[in-house]
Parts: C-alpha cells; sequence; structure tokens
DNA sequence: CGAAAATTTCGATGTTCGTCGAAAGGTTAG
DNA sequence: CTAACCTTTCGACGAACATCGAAATTTTCG
C-alpha cells in the first residue's frame, strides 16, 4: 500500500479537505507536529520524528476508529499527509509538498 | 437572493470546489473574465464590466442549464463568485475576495 | 503464550450530492 | 403581443459519502 499513489487533481485535493471533520483532522496533525520528511522516491518517512499519533488526533477530533481510519485513507490519497506504523501506533504527518497545488490554484494557476 | 450571505467556513469553500465539474465552471468564470467589483455593503456588481454569461460557460464546461444554475448557487453560496443579471443574460465573476480564506489556510492559518 | 492496546477491515445505514428533463419565469426583439 | 432566448425551479434518480459497530489484525508486554 504506497503512500501516495499518483499526483491527484485539484478536485480530489479539494474534496479530501471538504469535509469539516477530516478537514479538522489534518490542521491537527498539521499543528501538533513539525512536517514530515517524506521521501518522494523511496516512498517513506523519515525514522526519526514522531508525528500525531491516531489515538491522540481521536481525542481532539472525536470519532469512531474506523470513521479515523477512513479520514486517513482520504487525506493520504489526496497526497496530503503520510503515515508511518510504529509500533502499535500510527504516526501522522503533512507531507511537505502537500499544498503545493493549492497554492499555485490561489497564485493564479 | 442575497449574493452571499455569511462568511462561509472553510470546508464549505473546499466542498464548493471540490467537483470537477463546478471548479472547471469556476476556472473558466476565472480565466474569461476580469475580477469583479462586487461591492460587499451594497451587494451589487459594478454595472460596467462584462463577466461571462452562463451559456457562454456551458460552452466549455457541457452541462444541462439546470446543472449549470446548480453550480453557480454552489459557488456564489461560498462566497467565490458573485452573479448579476442584465436583461436576458446572467454574468457571472470571481469575487475579489474569493480566494483570502484558502491563502490564509495555505500559508499556516 | 495470552491479554491488552491501537488500528484496520467489513458490512450496513442514512444522508448528501451531481445530474438530468420538463415546466415555468423573465426579458428582448420583431 | 408573440415568439425566441436564457435562466431558474421542481422533482426524481442513482452514485458517492460519512458514520458507526462488530470482528479481525498487528504489535507489545507480562
Amino acid at each position: 500500500m504506497p503512500e501516495e499513489p499518483v499526483a491527484p487533481d485539484l478536485a480530489t485535493i479539494f474534496k479530501a479537505l471538504a469535509d469539516p471533520t477530516r478537514l479538522a483532522v489534518f490542521q491537527c496533525i498539521r499543528c501538533c507536529g513539525p512536517t514530515c520528511g517524506y521521501d518522494t522516491d523511496s516512498g517513506t518517512c523519515c525514522g526519526e520524528c514522531d508525528g500525531v499519533t491516531a489515538c491522540r488526533i481521536r481525542c481532539q477530533v472525536p470519532c469512531a476508529p474506523s470513521t479515523l481510519t477512513h479520514h486517513l485513507n482520504e487525506l493520504r490519497a489526496a497526497g496530503l499527509i503520510a503515515t508511518e506504523r510504529r509500533g502499535r501506533v500510527v504516526h501522522c504527518r503533512v507531507r511537505p509538498d502537500a499544498l503545493v497545488h493549492i497554492a499555485a490554484f490561489v497564485s493564479g494557476k
């Protein structure tokens, strides 16, 4: 299961952020941890950083565990976050290139 | 029917741009006409500019007339565009403050 | 090994959404 | 006034979506 299949189009990225709960999840990941050292080539995250664990996200964004998994999958498919399992927990991070497409859109393509 | 009821939240704005067809409509409006001189106080558009007519949008984004009306309503409700009827046709324009919320989001809130 | 913890998968459910066609509404030109 | 044009409203329909609970999976710890 790759972290990010291909470059998703703009509408897909917007759709990933269009749900209030999912947007809150993204903001939580964004604020609670440093930017992920995700490597596009190797498809892996750096092993040093901690990120935000899923269970910690659920402290700030209350929802069922399965619901959070679904939202994380959507955000990851949109290329916005990277996830990495370390033991029992999953660490979530914002990808450094997450918002470049949106930024280009705002600045007039 | 006000042009824009209240300041919509970020998720609503993203949702308005999350559909490929609707995003194409927005880009069409954005590219084909100058920025609208929409006045937040008076709630009207300046009477000088032409904007892009709905029927012209449908030349570039094929869909049923009722479908386009629906999409324009969504974009307007999200505060992204302003519409103005002039005679038989409806002129559509991007609101000058359309993307400020997204820009703030990209730049880290 | 067995229990506990964190996450995922699966199936189900109710809602929202995008789309269209038909009909109605408003406006201009002849 | 009437016909043509552009747009909106209405109702309907199928697809997609957010959410959950239960069960399964993965991993650590005693």
